[in-house]
DNA sequence: CCTAAACAGGATAAAATTATCCTGTTTAGT
DNA sequence: ACTAAACAGGATAATTTTATCCTGTTTAGG
């Protein structure tokens, strides 16, 4: 497993504020707790870790929730997501768990294992979080695993 | 971190017996939690789930220990370590956390880490233990950080 | 046949991760 | 002001993973 449960739901949550947020909506913790299927006091932890990370804004009180600046979503990576959940992720790790993963003292796999690593990397650093957004509301990618509603739910 | 500690301790454990095993010799638990640098009641626990999954061979009694038939190290793969210790790994989960990593319900990174983790589980196939036994008695990759003895102990 | 070295396996403990609870603060609307 | 909806944060609980302990069995060698 690549990530954490925590990071996993951080990543889910973040998406779906910023779907909401290209339409100017706010989302409440129950609301992203609910979409995302996931346990809503965990969900709680872990919006406030990203608000201490500067990756989501939250608005207390009434009519509050969370929000990410339009203009902000483009600059926000995997990475910021990640690092703001899990101080201690490290892509760059051995996979054998070598305390350091070196190119003088490397481990069996980690010639093969480097190339996946950077790909990880990549993936984390470029991944667009606008065009994720997008595409969640274009319905072309999706936060959970069953459609919110029943396909057969006439009359 | 894409394996477990007990998988990580697993894999160095195997290929450190399997590098003995090449030269006739029968690993005992003290020698291999020392050499792969483990809490050697944890490694004992690692190596009964391997014996029971037909991963190493293990022989009680004084001079006894753990080896590998030479003629079956060709035959270990990585992917039959980690789930000889970990039934429930699984890299074809969702990077994302959904239940199901799915083409017609894919989540946002899912295209994105479909190559990577096609990666994973080829260089889990196709990884060559005998070829990595071989390195480790070559000197050019290594089971831990450090080295055993310091360079400086001449006289 | 006795001993010491080695693995097996059940039970338990410690640590980390995941999940919940409770009380407090903020704030829009009345 | 009062209320209800919403986030904040400390404390606690449950679960999983990691680590240890203890007793038993096996076996080569004297
Ligand atoms: S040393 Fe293991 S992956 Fe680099
Ligand atoms: S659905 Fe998430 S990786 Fe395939």
């Amino acid at each position: 497993m690549l990530f954490t449960k925590a990071c996993e739901y951080g990543i889910r949550s973040v998406l779906f504020v910023a779907k909401q947020s290209l339409e100017g909506k706010r989302s409440t913790l129950k609301e992203i707790a609910s979409e995302i299927e996931a346990p809503q006091p965990f969900v709680a932890k872990i919006m406030q870790q990203l608000v201490r990370g500067n990756v989501v804004v939250s608005v207390k009180g009434i009519s509050g929730g969370f929000y990410i600046e339009p203009s902000q979503i483009k600059e926000i990576t995997l990475t910021n997501i990640v690092f703001a959940i899990d101080k201690n992720f490290d892509s760059k790790l051995c996979a054998m768990g070598l305390k350091e993963c070196s190119e003088v003292r490397p481990c069996p796999i980690h010639h093969t294992y480097k190339a996946i690593k950077k790909d990880i990397i990549s993936m984390m650093d470029k991944s667009n979080l606008i065009e994720m957004a997008e595409s969640l509301k274009n319905g072309t990618c999706f936060l959970s695993n069953l459609p919110k509603q029943p396909i057969n739910n006439l009359q």
